[in-house]
DNA sequence: TTATAATATTGCAATATTACAATAATGTTT
DNA sequence: AAACATTATTGTAATATTGCAATATTATAA
């Protein structure tokens, strides 16, 4: 008796069963599926003019910690940004926040008159 | 030599260190962070009056994964569901999705103007 | 050149997520 | 009641995420 012991794809997401616009709100959804990646976007919000050289200071994480954060977010297109001498420069990629408000109003449009539930 | 292994949140999101609202909305993107859920959401956005009992069949995955997606959603409040005979009777549950829009709105608003980065 | 300051990377432990087979639970048919 | 259909739960393997100490990198200051 032999056995073959076939397990290729447990524990990964099938992104390849779903259409590409499903595949990138997914994405874009997910890295903001971290209290830490939101608070970084608000604080970036609040800050004007891209002037953001301290995110480390104003999140309660560890500098490593915050820095893997800022990388998924930019990594998701959520945030720009670039080195400036001994600083970053972030800011917010409004771009990508709009696809997914009007991804989102498609989807709630119809929602709204259903009363069944 | 005595060793003390002091492990005590490694891996756990740290939630307590965020206000109300970062957490509300970063459970609500986490939801909306895979595929498969974003096409449930879809199919029940397509599907009009709530006459929902295939959701199984229109989505890739196993049933049981199917099955665990849907709970997830529903955790997060996104649908809104009872049993109905030997079906399901799921629906979007617009307000959360409208939460998400106004609050995107807000973080888009001010990044519009940025031109820095 | 040698600090100093700011951010990134590596490595690792702990927890979470994803997917599905097997099985259970529950309502509907026959 | 027995068979069927539909959804939920359990258990498990594989991968992903989270957090941070230690270290590396890079630019500025002394």
């Amino acid at each position: 008796m032999q056995y073959y012991n076939i397990s290729i794809s447990v524990g990964i997401t099938k992104s390849e069963n779903f259409t590409d616009v499903q595949n990138e709100i997914a994405l874009l959804s997910k890295a903001l599926g971290h209290p830490a990646r939101i608070a970084i976007l608000e604080y970036l919000n609040g800050v004007d003019n891209c002037i953001c050289g301290d995110i480390v200071n104003e999140i309660p994480l560890a500098q490593p910690t915050v820095s893997q954060h800022l990388k998924e977010l930019k990594n998701a297109n959520l945030i720009k940004g670039t080195i400036e001498g001994n600083s970053i420069c972030y800011c917010i990629n409004g771009n990508s926040i709009e696809k997914l408000i009007f991804y989102f109003s498609k989807l709630a449009s119809k929602s709204k008159n259903s009363t069944c539930c």
